[in-house]
DNA sequence: ACCTGAACACCGTTCAAGT
DNA sequence: ACCTGAACACCGTTCAAGT
């Protein structure tokens, strides 16, 4: 079952999910998830579907950005295999993953364009800034996976820290005004 | 040799790279290279360090900061398995690849400062800053590579937009006077 | 010192059968 | 419809030898 593979994922990464090891937890042959899944990359799929509709659930609930972010980096950091399945690169071009994909970003684009109305973000196009915002909680939570993010020490600053950092340099009253041609104050 | 691995991994990614082939294509058996190198994972280890040696090379070269993150992101889209492979979690503790990243990560430091005195960026910790900055770049690139950026198709702004959008943010003229606790003009 | 061939344990995948 | 066992081609790695 996907249940099985995804503890193995998160056991070892996803080189300790092999078929045989998926049917022996699960109490069949190694080669019985064949008649479940085409491949072994189709079940890694599976995994990926079931982890971004979660993701798209959590979107859903309309959290604030902040805290939004919060939560993919956590996620990010505790389970990096799922994170790495998930956005990294798909060699199986499921459409289910793809429509999942879509309406997270979606909804993510509405929680942004609500902070632009509510005056916490710089005006312009939501899709773009959305972008913006996902692209640095991407990285940092990349980086911090990988052990890469601050090797100084000095800094220590944690990927929650860099999206703080940004949403406090894009909702200070002036950037906000500058970028709608208003004059500062 | 590393050359031949290069090739391998650039053609077909990590997967692609097997001692076997690498052998085949440097002329030896399928089992020499495990006498210049401990591992296979040593060999890979072996190509990011010359890889990361480059990058920090061109970091040293001191260019303007938005020329750097766009020649970054360039290099990952056009050898994506060399950027996961310099940027991915390590599982060889290798100090040639340590004492590497520091070196760029430091110069890098130096970059952010020095455009901070420019007066092109607000003021605070630059080695922060430059987290912040790296962190973009590297989501950008990342979610570029992974066909995960703007799959919305309207808004259809490309990794080096990202990174104008975050500087041109950041060089604004009030958020530097905000950040240094100077009223805006 | 450097290389080779055989061998081992492990994969994903396929296929001929079984119920 | 679902599962099994054997088999194939491919790995990384080890080892006893060779020069």
């Amino acid at each position: 079952l996907v249940d099985v593979a995804t503890r193995l994922l998160d056991e070892g990464g996803v080189e300790a999910v092999t078929l045989r090891e998926v049917g022996h937890l699960a109490g069949v042959s190694h080669n019985a998830p064949y008649k479940h899944f085409t491949n072994k990359e189709a079940l890694l799929a599976a995994i990926a579907a079931r982890e971004l509709a979660a993701h798209a659930e959590a979107v859903a609930a309309r959290p604030a950005l902040r805290t939004l972010m919060h939560d993919y980096i956590a996620w990010a950091l505790q389970y990096p295999a799922r994170f790495k399945l998930v956005f990294g690169k798909w060699t199986t071009e499921s459409a289910e993953l793809g429509v999942a994909a879509h309406k997270a970003q979606t909804m993510l684009v509405d929680i942004v364009a609500e902070t632009q109305a509510a005056g916490d973000l710089p005006e312009g196009d939501p899709v773009r800034l959305a972008s913006l915002i996902r692209a640095l909680a991407h990285g940092a939570a990349d980086l911090a996976a990988a052990g890469h993010l601050a090797a100084d020490g000095k800094g220590h600053a944690g990927p929650e820290d860099l999206v703080d950092d940004l949403l406090g340099y894009l909702s200070s009253r002036d950037i906000r005004r500058s970028a709608s041609g208003l004059p500062p104050v």
